[in-house]
RNA sequence: GGGAGAGUACCAGAGCGGUCAAAUGGGGCAGACUGUAAAUCUGUUGGCGAAGCCUUCGGAGGUUCGAAUCCUUCCUCUCCCA
């Protein structure tokens, strides 16, 4: 199989230097992708570069992955963020572990293959260097013209912005002495990243070529968009995680089964491991029968089930028949306490006195007052006239008042605004 | 340092003495339709209530029967001149 072939097909290159599709005919390459580990988890903004590393593997080349743990303190400039905290040392080597371990899904590291991936931490060299040595020995080969002919620098100088700041402007020089550092102790030839790289990545061919005066290459890829404009890899809550704990399998799985259909079909070239007669053929069922979702319930299938398990996506599955099919009191009763919180896993819970039900409570003071599930009585009023409220999958009206015959299960209620909004009250 | 102007609900932006809880647009939320979609249409978008009442228009005072609207002062921002 042919690396840059495969990326082709499935829009994944944006841009390579001369000669990179011949140096990977040629021979078994190392090639690199960086990665920040600004967190103890990778989130699916991350995914793509995995997958490039695993095609990369998969087509019998040798995938290195530099976490940045020494640049990931400086910042790339071409995120205008804030001053980025420093990691101490022990947080980093736990982030390190926790992504190592989520990699290991998608990249070989423990065969005997002689393309294993490698993982690699950049704290452990920058973090040896001196000031002195680095401006001396790194600094020297590359001249400030050319560094600030970059783009991501002219746009900052040029700009109306506050500057930049010098550590920002050398950020491009750590980068690429990562690249050259690779290359000299791990015959590493190849760094790949999102589009925005590209000039990071030069620096780091330019470098080596002027200390060694040998060839290097960058390949590039497209930064993931969407149809409607957005950010990917966001929802109303934020990052879409790879570790269970930030984002429950059930709302990853959700994630990629809301897909549009402009995207899923970008998606699952870039992010499933399905041949390209298989996707197509995908493609043509789901345009005869759009309502079916069939690229999105196949994407969200296959990365539920690599990110996490075939158990956590049977369960994923089933939560949203039950949350979104039509469920009914009857049907909710009959789930086991487990199967309950596991489906409503993620879903806001509100815990209340079991005597404050003693009594019947009328729906408003219930909802906004004593479980706070809406900010006033004055918006459930308007919520029950717009008949937007369920409980326990049934709508209610003005009329309904709490008490014990709300329970399930004598232990919760289930609340829901609209369609999406679930909430569930606990008595305890 | 001198001069001009502006600050209105989530945002943009009308209102310039009573009919203003405040036009309009966007956004948000919900309903219908649908594919847990897009597009579209509808409702809703300060609080408590049955009517009605209470708190809001940068802050603090004042004029008036009555102010987002007029006056004083303070704060903040924008523009122009040096």
């Amino acid at each position: 199989m042919n690396f840059v072939d495969e990326l082709r097909w499935r829009g994944m290159i944006h841009d390579m230097t001369p000669g990179t599709e011949e140096q990977l005919n040629k021979e078994m390459t190392s090639g690199y992708v960086g990665i920040d580990p600004t967190a103890d988890s990778l989130h699916i903004g991350h995914l793509v570069s995995v997958m490039i590393l695993n095609h990369f593997q998969r087509c019998g080349h040798r995938p290195i992955v530099i976490l940045g743990g020494a640049t990931g303190m400086i910042g790339d400039p071409s995120g205008k963020s804030q001053e980025r905290n420093l990691l101490t040392e022990e947080t980093l080597r736990h982030n390190q572990q926790a992504i190592q371990k989520q990699l290991k899904k998608f990249l070989d590291f423990d065969s005997t293959e002689k393309n294993r991936a490698l993982l690699l931490n950049n704290y452990d060299w920058l973090s040896k260097f001196s000031f002195l040595d680095f401006i001396r020995d790194i600094g020297k080969h590359l001249t400030v013209n050319y560094m600030m002919a970059k783009d991501s620098v002219k746009k900052r100088i040029a700009g109306e912005g506050d500057g930049m700041s010098f550590t920002e402007f050398s950020y491009q020089l750590a980068q690429g002495y990562d690249f050259f550092h690779l290359h000299e102790h791990f015959q590493c030839k190849l760094q790949m990243g999102g589009s925005d790289q590209w000039g990071n990545i030069t620096t780091g061919i330019e470098l080596i070529r002027r200390k060694t005066g040998q060839e290097a290459f960058a390949l590039t890829c497209p930064l993931i968009t969407k149809a409607d404009g957005g950010k990917f890899g966001k929802t109303e809550s934020g990052n879409v995680w790879l570790d269970p704990e930030k984002t429950s399998p059930y709302a990853f799985y959700q994630f990629w089964l809301n897909c549009s259909d402009e995207d899923s079909k970008k998606y699952i070239r870039i992010f499933s491991l399905l041949s390209k007669a298989k996707i197509e053929t995908l493609e043509k069922e789901h345009d005869n029968a759009p309502h079916l979702r069939i690229l999105q319930k196949k994407l969200a299938k296959e990365l539920t089930i690599r990110t996490h398990s075939l158990e956590d996506y049977e369960a994923a599955v089933n939560a949203s028949e039950i949350l979104f099919g039509k469920g009914t009191a009857q049907q909710l009763s009959k789930l086991s306490e487990k199967m309950f919180f596991s489906v409503f896993e993620g879903v806001p819970q509100i815990k209340i006195e079991k005597t404050l039900l003693e009594k019947p409570i009328a729906v408003e003071d219930f909802l906004a007052e004593m479980t706070e599930i809406f900010p006033s009585k004055s918006e459930v009023r308007r919520m029950l006239k717009d008949n937007a409220i369920s409980v326990n999958k049934s709508k209610i009206d003005d009329t309904y008042t709490f008490s014990h015959e709300s329970l399930i299960n004598q232990k919760y209620i289930l609340i829901q605004k609209g369609k999406k909004n679930y909430y569930i009250v606990i008595v305890v």
